[in-house]
DNA sequence: CTAATAGGATGATGACTATCCTCTAATCTG
DNA sequence: CAGATTAGAGGATAGTCATCATCCTATTAG
């Protein structure tokens, strides 16, 4: 049963939508074509009118993901923005739901092993990152940037961290970048 | 044809040493039963007769892995030891090896997806590295472990967003962290 | 309004993989 | 040293998965 343009849109978005979620949940070769098209509501008998591969796939949903969680710390006024970034980014929540959290924290030791396109589009997802964290800082242009990577290192550490560990390690971890 | 028991005992560390290897390299479910016996020199079938499954290889690998990697931190000097540490961990050789690198920058988020028994042995693992750390800071007990899993998220998350990432991002992580 | 087109469903194929079975030759037990 | 035992090889089985081929039907170009 053909649909109309706009509903193949729509359905082109929500296969990268539930792609970039059950990605993040379970990596990234964790989720079977047929599991998110599921998800996104259809079978998996249509998958390649909408993508050349598989990998295609996890490229376009790789950069939802960085979209999705990257913008809102771009938007609105910087100490406000940052504050709340680093706040959510340390919380319960963002350790008890990978598939809405940050991509690094969930995807990025599979993303070393993937091939250098990817690793490109993720270091630029990065650097999307820290340039917003780094307009908080004090210092040169350089100093600021440095201790912006230094703060997202310690970030998605401590999520892969906590994520990796059982309940009492992963509060000492939290609480431990909570506080500095 | 079969082996004595020492010589089963040497196969059986070297299932572990590989498989530790392997997964560290291809991820949790990156390296298959045939791929773990092959590195160690031997075919797949006779694997089931040092592991009721391989679940069970994985946790003893990843146990392997952590005891190797930790062990260097832990003898001689403490000051000299975490010196050492800091500095290996953040080369360019341990973000190209991670096969013989730190388990929880190769490992964690897949940890984090695995069952709670595993997160536990991770847990205690990364405790190991973060009290070791510790003793080379000031403060209070509370204030030394604290500041020591900062240290550990940032090292953990440099290295993964290093691996992640085009070689221009990776340097400048790791030269930021290295910084502090 | 008709014919060509193309979403999406079903089903098939081939590759890979965890686990089990069988067999052989060597070790261990007594 | 004879018989029981077993490490490891080779092969088989069952399940999963990416990708392909076909079919049906609604859209859409003309």
């Amino acid at each position: 049963m053909r649909m109309s343009q706009a509903d193949k849109e729509k359905s082109h978005a929500r296969i990268v939508a539930s792609a970039s979620q059950l990605l993040r949940e379970r990596g990234l070769d964790g989720a079977s074509v047929d599991e998110v098209m599921k998800a996104a509501g259809m079978t998996h008998g249509g998958f390649y009118k909408h993508f050349d591969s598989k990998e295609a796939l996890i490229e376009a949903a790789i950069g939802a993901a960085f979209a999705g969680f990257a913008e809102p710390l771009e938007r609105g006024e910087p100490e406000r923005a940052v504050a709340a970034y680093r706040a959510l980014y340390l919380s319960d929540g963002h350790k008890n739901h990978p598939g809405i959290g940050c991509p690094v924290a969930s995807l990025g030791p599979d993303i070393g092993r993937a091939p250098e396109r990817l690793k490109s589009a993720f270091g630029a997802g990065v650097r999307r990152i820290v340039a917003a964290l780094a307009r908080v800082r004090k210092g040169s242009a350089q100093e600021r940037e440095a201790a912006a990577f230094r703060e997202a290192s310690m970030l998605v550490g401590a999520m892969v961290i906590a994520r990796a560990s059982d309940p009492a390690t992963a509060r000492a971890v939290l609480d431990a970048c909570k506080r500095q």
